[in-house]
DNA sequence: GTCTATAGGCGGATAGAC
DNA sequence: GTCTATCCGCCTATAGAC
């Protein structure tokens, strides 16, 4: 749809809210879930601190916003690669793509953090839920089968993990292992 | 070394430290790494909440001792049937113990929390590491080399995470394509 | 050695101003 | 529609009692 026109109050609060959903998934990066606060998002969002209870019911409901807005992009850039791709130039891509992921970076850090609040948080789980399932109905397209694309998207989600133990782990040297588990031998 | 007698006093402080060290694991799965207060630890542990930093210098240090003190114990309880084992052998193992690991349950959640609080305190990463190291030194052992251990130890941490999002996941489903990574086909 | 009372600061949310 | 001042509760840490 055409960009509709926006009276200047109503792009004042759009431009308030988008700084807020950026400010608040950095503090989820840096500080976790439970620990960022309204008065450091507003800070940080060169805002006062009341305007986050105007622009949203509550702290929940920003931090969902803010990492449902981190991770949609990520996972919808990762989709072409995958759409009509065979399961060798699908890993390669997904490889390619882990490398940015280095484990302390903010969005290693959402994403783990997300999974963990959806863990305690039936509605924002489902959220999640969605968007994640568009991505391993991708991976079920590339490699055949789901418990292949179970075992890709676990081994994705588990190195961003080791790498916050051992920062010189590469995303490259998983290559010849996940080869193997390609269905149909090594194609 | 033979259990030493202790005073009454001491027996006392033991047992308070004991009591908070379990109070926090629980809290740290419940509520989260960084939502998890003294004075909540303290009520749990049916102590007054003083008490916490008489025992502990600080609540960080109380949740690593804490979170240290649950994972111990599961990293070693999975060494035994990794030593000496067969990669199949090792593989069902896993597996099969994996099965415990609903992605919502206390020891899930203390996991993934702990690598989140390990990627933002240098001195947790260090302690983390040094446990998760000898799971890892078992399974380069098991598998013959380190990349394989890598993959499994991912897939591991992964799935608990898919878990979450998907509880109907089975950790028996993994095998068949986790028996094709073995090196060297299947044995 | 063990524990308590209290200080001092930060938190989310709301009632109401503009 | 947009924003601010304020309420009231909870937090960690410490000084000092026993």
């Amino acid at each position: 749809m055409p960009p509709t026109p926006l009276s200047p109050s109503a792009e004042k609060g759009l431009a308030a809210r988008r700084k807020l959903t950026s400010a608040a998934a950095a503090l989820i990066g840096e500080l976790g879930w439970t620990a960022v606060s309204t008065r450091q998002i507003a800070e940080r969002a060169g805002v006062r601190p009341g305007i986050v209870h105007y622009h949203f019911p509550s702290i929940k409901a920003l931090l969902a916003e803010a990492a449902l807005a981190t991770i949609e992009p990520i996972v919808a850039a990762a989709l072409p690669a995958l759409t009509d791709a065979t399961p060798t130039e699908a890993l390669d891509a997904l490889v390619q793509g882990l490398d940015a992921y280095r484990g302390t970076d903010p969005a290693s850090l959402v994403f783990t953090e997300m999974y963990l609040a959806a863990a305690r948080d039936p509605e924002l789980r489902e959220r999640m839920a969605g968007v994640m399932h568009r991505f391993k109905a991708a991976l079920t397209g590339c490699f055949g089968d789901e418990a292949t694309a179970t075992v890709v998207m676990a081994v994705l989600d588990g190195f961003v993990l080791q790498r916050t133990m051992d920062p010189s782990l590469r995303a490259a040297s998983l290559v010849p292992v996940l080869r193997r588990i390609l269905p149909g031998g090594v194609s």
